[in-house]
DNA sequence: GAGGATTTGTAGCCTAGGCAAACTTTGACG
DNA sequence: CGTCAAAGTTTGCCTAGGCTACAAATCCTC
């Protein structure tokens, strides 16, 4: 038998285009981030600033997680912030966090095109979000364009 | 001031049904389980038996973080399993796969209907399927059922 | 029915992402 | 300008779910 034996396992490469399981712990990875992301441009859009306590609130977790998860952003690249002040996004962190918003709004739109109720399209949006393929969301896309857009 | 202060954390209760990414969290933590129950079932179906092998090889993971997952289902009631022999689901565990894969089977229908490629759609179907609430479940559907579904 | 390949299980490690508790910094206001 | 509440950080803990390496059991095959 040639070279090592692999198991059963697939090698990354090629498994994540090939396995949805695999796609899917991928997706979680970026997951969180892509949240936070989203949730601090949002802040800074309505209040003017992203603070610790307010993005705790809004996830839903402790500060102290909330800090723990903002130091890894900063390691990436997507946010800086200096201690003891608010949170800003680094160009790269922008692209992502306009990229997730109008991926939200899109299946959003969609939820609620397709009839379902509001609150509801809302809590499913953010479940599915990180989950969908540049095919399907443009499928919503097209779907959104073709209705009669009811007043 | 008044007992404990709270900071401002939500309490589970009502959190789950207010904040969406307090559902997501918990959703997460079903999400595993159910792959694994849906897998079976279909192992099971398919070939007679479930082994772990198999669902390693399905999963995209090695044996024995299956291993321990099966732990863990036991634990939880959801299979039964003797050591070196294959899985078997518990009543319990065969009414969660079997609503598992209902969704799974709605919502790859709903995909493609919606005109996303066969092979997109599964691997987004695997993705969002525990993201979905029964109001837009029951939305994809009606959409189902209005199509003319196309020969 | 013995031997070796395959399958399964065990032990120990790692990372991510939660938490609480204690500490530090900030900043508002008398 | 001192004090103190609110905000932010640090530390240390826990669990889940991956992994590797190794040990044990099973089961083909001759």
């Amino acid at each position: 038998m040639p070279l090592q034996e692999k198991d059963t396992y697939q090698e990354k490469d090629d498994s994540s285009r090939i396995n949805p399981f695999v796609r899917v712990r991928e997706d979680h990875a970026n997951e969180l981030s892509e949240d936070y992301l989203e949730l601090i441009e949002d802040l800074i859009d309505r209040t003017g600033e992203a603070r610790t306590v307010d993005i705790a609130a809004k996830l839903g977790v402790r500060q102290a997680t909330v800090t723990k998860a903002i130091a890894r952003l900063k390691r990436e690249g997507l946010v800086t912030a200096a201690p003891y002040r608010s949170i800003f996004l680094t160009n790269e962190g922008k692209k992502i966090a306009s990229r997730a918003r109008e991926h939200h709004r899109t299946i959003l739109e969609f939820l609620i095109a397709l009839g379902v109720q509001q609150d509801v399209a809302e809590i499913d949006a953010e479940g599915i979000e990180h989950h969908l393929s540049p095919a399907t969301l443009a499928a919503m896309q097209r779907f959104i364009q073709q209705q009669p857009a009811a007043a």
